[in-house]
DNA sequence: GACTGCCTACCTATTGGTAGGTATGTGATA
DNA sequence: TATCACATACCTACCAATAGGTAGGCAGTC
């Protein structure tokens, strides 16, 4: 097999890993068990737990700052695109995945520090686009904020980790959509 | 050492762990070196780790709903009290912890059943109580809903479970009480 | 001939847990 | 009141399983 095939396969595991078990739980034996591989060998792509935390937080951002860049440019009014953001929690819990980032934010203080510092730059980045989109949305008047737009970012994206945290323990993937549609229509004034 | 004294103890340093490093991420060689006990002896206190875990739950959530009731009883107005609920969150977290079930929820895949279960029962009795909290402020005509109170209730309580998601991965407690509060303002009508 | 991708075989540290012992009660009975 | 039985709360010394990680070899490929 091709390097970049196992390599991406790895990841692919790691994540869904770490995505419903989290980042502590889950080890090289579970991976090799996934993959085929084994445990030595998955030493040889990723030489420590911490470089693969590293990538897989470094590919996913890579991925969905892409992701968010093209839904910031797309052609379509500001409340229908922060639906289609609020779409990807959605659809990935239905998926029986966690956040990413949401996963790991709550092992924070277990993760070493070079993840530390991804996982809140993933939150900034978030932070930052919903803000942005926010800002935009106010200068093309279409719509009215009830409080700054930095706030109301920080709600949004607040809303939309702790639905997925509530729907992960109660299992039940489809309260998100319905609290950040509400979430949304309370701010937009 | 009475009984109790240790065994409290424990419970409470346990609680500790689980609510910065996660459940998964703590050992019993953590709590031997903090409390000062040999590792073997906490298995006279908690057989196994999932008893710990289980008794942890259950003992948080009896805490917390005489709490709850305390507070749903209180002579004060709806806002005042849902405040004060969130205020619990606001406050854990400046204290650099977690909410313990928002801690566990994330490796809810990982737990054992029985803690799973009560995980679940957990997040239920917050969104009952904050149902009928709300209920009663339209009964009295205190408040208007936008949404039905069940609705409301599960994003008040996603509100601050993602706002501390949040806040505790950019290491800013600041940020829950005025996302709790901005969300409240924007439910009530 | 060097590099890649995997292997077997091994390492040390740590995990949750057990076996069996000891000191200090505590309560019932002769 | 002395003592016997039993429980409590801790101990030392283990255990098998698993954690992440290393050393070195070997087949194929550029």
């Amino acid at each position: 097999m091709a390097h970049t095939d196992t390599r991406s396969a790895l990841l692919a595991e790691a994540e869904i890993l770490v995505r419903t078990k989290g980042y502590a739980a889950f080890s090289y034996a579970d991976l090799s068990d996934r993959i085929g591989i084994r445990k030595a060998s998955i030493h040889h792509h990723f030489p420590t737990k911490e470089i693969l935390g590293i990538t897989l937080i470094d590919s996913y951002l890579e991925h969905f700052t892409a992701e968010l860049d093209a839904l910031a440019a797309k052609r379509t009014d500001t409340k229908s695109k922060l639906l289609t953001y609020g779409d990807f929690f959605a659809e990935s819990l239905r998926d029986g995945l966690m956040p990413l980032c949401g996963a790991l934010a709550a092992d924070v203080a277990y993760l070493p520090i070079s993840m530390q510092q991804r996982v809140k730059k993933f939150f900034e980045i978030h932070t930052d686009w919903l803000e942005a989109i926010l800002r935009d949305g106010v200068t093309q008047r279409e719509l009215q904020l009830s409080s700054p737009p930095r706030k109301s970012a920080l709600l949004l994206l607040s809303t939309l980790q702790g639905a997925s945290v509530v729907a992960w323990a109660l299992k039940d993937p489809a309260i998100i959509r319905p609290a950040f549609r509400q979430a949304l229509e309370n701010l937009i004034k």
